[in-house]
DNA sequence: ATAGTAAAACGAATGCAATTCGTTAAATTG
DNA sequence: CAATTTAACGAATTGCATTCGTTTTACTAT
């Protein structure tokens, strides 16, 4: 009993261990996690506040595993890249959004992120006063697109739809992440193809 | 004891009992609800099954509340319209909407949004492969703005903003509920003024 | 009417899960 | 080497959703 030589706990292995539950079932509970790391569940509130902290702490986790990948020059592509990269963060874990968006805490991770896209858009010449509604519709829409991967089958069930449109529409589509994937390159083409009739106009073009 | 003459309880009673208290509260507990109707926990059982159920009831039951405007005849003024209404019902109980995405369930009330949907965009000459595609954009971007609504300021705290652009915009912007008005019209009038581009050519233009 | 069934309340009991607290022993620090 | 901090344990607590049996009453069909 005691102190052990080497801590049994830290914030990062409670956190990984939450997630593989997560990833695996779903949910998680303090005793899942605490009998993973074959630990007392008391002993978990010696390295975070409780339950709440742990899904910030899978947030955080997350994040720091995607790697960043090279940014094109052309700022649209810039932006391309570094949305795909936010919304693949969630997409490795469909089952923890839900999680990460029932408690909306913003991690330094998220805020990190908005920094980047800050600077390519001011770099592109949105205005200041505009630049924050800009990151707000683009984090709409990819939050809103990584929950559409955590609830791709029963949403698309066409048993309710009234009109031949729809389940027609339902049964040309595809299903699972393949079909919300497409979806959300859709999107992505669509928001940052009307983004430069925001900016100034590039010098030497009408 | 016993059964009463006229039913202490209905879903409806139930959820709008619920919807009080996550209004007020951000939460809710079947003891409260149960409270509030001068009822034991226990007899909420006999009209529905469980606390997941009586979170769809309070789905089904915002989207009643709300209104349904007369729609105009311009397919993307319609689609305005749609998404706008779509948007108001979450706005109008933004504690609610991180349960409504904790668990991703498909009212009727939604599908038959979609019908609506679906039958401007075909209307509008949108291909049916596309479709469904396109649905999930919209229904991305609005769910993505409801919940900024649900989180407005802590999310956007600049102390761990590294760049002085982005604690620039973030001073530029407003606070709370204006601020995130404002953003969901631009990602509205962005996404809906590209949407054309989509829809084959009207005849007697290019 | 009346018998039988279903509805809708109650109250007690269960069980799970998060959290708190006191204890212990070892590691770290001065 | 003493004092403090760390990090484990285990027991206790609390709150909550959910289940079940009971009771009384309303509905339904003969």
């Amino acid at each position: 009993m005691g102190r052990p030589a080497t801590p049994k706990l830290s914030v990062d292995k409670i956190a990984a261990a939450a997630l593989t539950l997560v990833d695996a079932k779903g949910e998680f509970t303090l005793g899942e996690v605490a009998a993973t790391l074959s630990v007392r569940p008391s002993s978990i509130y010696n390295h975070l506040s409780g339950k709440a902290e742990i899904i910030e702490a899978m947030r955080a986790l997350i994040f720091a595993e995607e790697p960043m990948p090279a940014m094109p020059e052309d700022w649209t592509d810039a932006l391309r890249v570094l949305l795909r990269r936010y919304r693949d963060v969630f997409a490795r874990h469909p089952r923890l959004i839900p999680m990460l968006t029932a408690y909306t805490v913003s991690s330094p991770d998220v805020v990190h992120m908005y920094d980047d896209i800050a600077t390519v858009l001011h770099s592109a010449g949105i205005a200041t006063e505009q630049l924050l509604d800009v990151i707000t519709v683009l984090d709409s829409f990819v939050i809103g697109s990584a929950l559409d991967i955590a609830a791709p089958d029963q949403v698309w069930d066409p048993t309710h739809a009234r009109t031949p449109i729809l389940v027609a529409a339902i049964a040309a589509a595809g299903q699972g992440r393949a079909r919300a994937d497409r979806a959300f390159e859709l999107g992505l083409g669509l928001i940052l193809g009307a983004l430069p009739t925001l900016a100034p106009p590039v010098h030497g073009r009408g």
